[in-house]
RNA sequence: GACCCCAUCGUCUAGUGGCCUAGGACAACAGCCUUUCACGCUGUAGACACGGGUUCGACUCCCGUUGGGGUCGCCA
């Protein structure tokens, strides 16, 4: 059997961190069995979807190189097609309509809450005549579920599942204004398009017992289910805004390389051995369901900065220049030119030994794009005292007297320096440091001045030597 | 409240009855390296929720307790 899985979302939002994952697993474990992974919209909800969240899922997957097998569905598109199903259901006897109001409805719940049972519709038009239906209430129909046995799932993450059939009531499959309802929608859809597995979030699992009893009434054979445990915040409870559950272009935005959420988000819940550093294609390869955790992870932000510090030092010099450009604009106010960029590209090996977020190595890289003569902050400035000027102005001539210009000849001439005048290389190399950049830490001294250049180095010495 | 799920260091996890005096990673702490900051390296501290079984032997299997989570919409 060929594998076709899919990813569900409602356009109500960003996609955020758990919708993520759920698209992650799924593309995931297609890839890995070389199957297909489709993207459905879920859009019946039409008051609450918007087009800026389909925008921004499409982009959130693209940023995350989840890519999909043919055009996605929008599920709005198919209401006609679910109502036909619930009709059949209707001609069968498989359903029924219910003349309920919402206040009557309420009124149940509240009574169940207060006799300490489950909040479940009774079924009171289960077995009535449409001809006792009140004139005005237009009806909604539900789905006749079974009320003896129980119903099993053999869910490949969580394992066999099973509940008593008393304890699922009779869902609504049409609204009373005839339109479908997600129950209905998912179950169709996922049968229309083939889908052999759905992969999804733990708040779904009670979902699939009903959704399995429509399958069996509509003639299908249920899909193969794996819910997956949500994440969690901090504090163990669902992640929510108020955890700051933000959509993956928020961790765009805050400076996240998207292999770097992806890896992190693989090793929330599934693990492979003591492999902590996984690629795309390892992780096609080694994805499996069974390996999946069945208890819920917390999100944890030290440990996707220190993935994050991991990819940006191993990610191109190039790219990570072109990346931080933006962000080099908008420190400076006003785009780097070309001088500043060369700089900036030729210090990255060093500069992105120390970056953890590309904010911060915009900010680390911020002294290499500054135009002459530099601001000092206070850090440099105190280091920047009467003796340390005279020290710099006297290491002057000594930088003019070799080529070329390289951090090991650099090095060695201040070296020579220090010793000559009988200063411990500190006492040169933080004034530099100082007079370099601005402040008082930075990449190794010798490697800045190799990429500054001569005269830019000399000058930013001059600009501030006695 | 009812139903369902879950339970190893602070966090993510390895562990599928003996390889466990429970391993790794992040975070923490100490030190080394060193011109600063990082990186790197070394080390320290830190967990099988509890109670019963089953077994020659349980982190691993079963039951209960406790704790946490999820779901109970004409939302998805």
């Amino acid at each position: 059997m060929s594998v076709v899985t899919r990813f569900a979302p409602s356009p109500t939002g960003f996609l955020h961190i758990g919708g993520a994952r759920t698209a992650l697993f799924n593309w995931l474990f297609a890839r890995h069995h070389g199957g297909k992974f489709l993207l459905r919209i879920e859009d019946t909800d039409r008051k609450r979807s918007t087009q800026e969240a389909i925008d921004a899922i499409f982009e959130g997957m693209r940023w995350l190189d989840l890519d999909w097998d043919e055009e996605p569905l929008f599920q709005s598109t198919r209401a006609q097609h679910h109502a036909g199903c619930a009709r059949k259901l209707l001609d069968q006897g498989k359903a029924y309509y219910c003349y309920c109001t919402p206040e009557e409805l309420a009124e149940m719940r509240e009574k169940a809450r207060a006799e300490g049972g489950r909040m479940l519709y009774d079924g009171r038009w289960r077995d009535r005549s449409p001809s006792e239906a009140p004139d005005g209430i237009p009806p909604v129909v539900r789905f006749k579920a079974p009320q003896e046995g129980e119903t099993i799932i053999s869910d490949s993450v969580q394992g066999d599942v099973r509940v008593a059939n008393d304890q699922l009531d009779d869902m609504v499959l049409l609204r009373a204004d005839g339109t479908p309802t997600y129950m209905l929608s998912v179950v169709v859809d996922d049968h229309d398009m083939g889908i052999t597995h759905v992969i999804r979030g733990d708040d779904h699992l009670t979902n699939a017992f009903r959704q399995t009893q429509l399958f069996l009434s509509l003639g299908w054979s249920p899909p193969v289910f794996g819910h997956i445990p949500l994440i969690h915040g901090a504090d163990g409870a669902k992640l929510s805004k108020r955890h700051g559950a933000l959509g993956v272009e928020a961790y765009r935005d805050m400076g996240f390389l998207p292999e770097t959420v992806f890896n992190y988000l693989l090793r929330l819940g599934w693990g492979h051995g003591d492999d902590e550093i996984i690629d795309r294609q390892q992780a096609v390869e080694w994805f499996d369901l069974p390996g999946v955790g069945r208890s819920p992870a917390r999100f944890d932000m030290d440990r996707l900065t220190s993935l994050n510090a991991h990819y940006i030092r191993t990610a191109d010099d190039r790219r990570l220049a072109d990346a931080i450009t933006p962000l080099l604009a908008e420190r400076l106010g006003s785009p780097p030119d070309a001088d500043a960029m060369s700089r900036v590209a030729a210090g990255m090996p060093e500069l992105k030994e120390r970056g953890k977020t590309l904010g911060q190595l915009a900010d680390s890289a911020l002294f290499y794009a500054f135009k002459r003569p530099l601001e000092l902050d206070n850090k440099a400035t105190k280091i920047l005292n009467d003796q340390a000027r005279a020290i710099l102005g006297r290491l002057v001539p000594a930088l003019t007297t070799f080529d070329p210009w390289t951090a090991e000849n650099i090095e060695t001439a201040v070296r020579d320096f220090a010793e000559a005048e009988g200063l411990k290389l500190g006492d040169v190399a933080q004034p530099l440091r100082a007079a370099f950049t601005g402040t008082n830490v930075s990449p190794g001294i010798f490697e800045v001045a190799a990429v500054l250049g001569r005269d830019e180095a000399l000058g930013r010495i001059e600009d501030i030597a006695d």
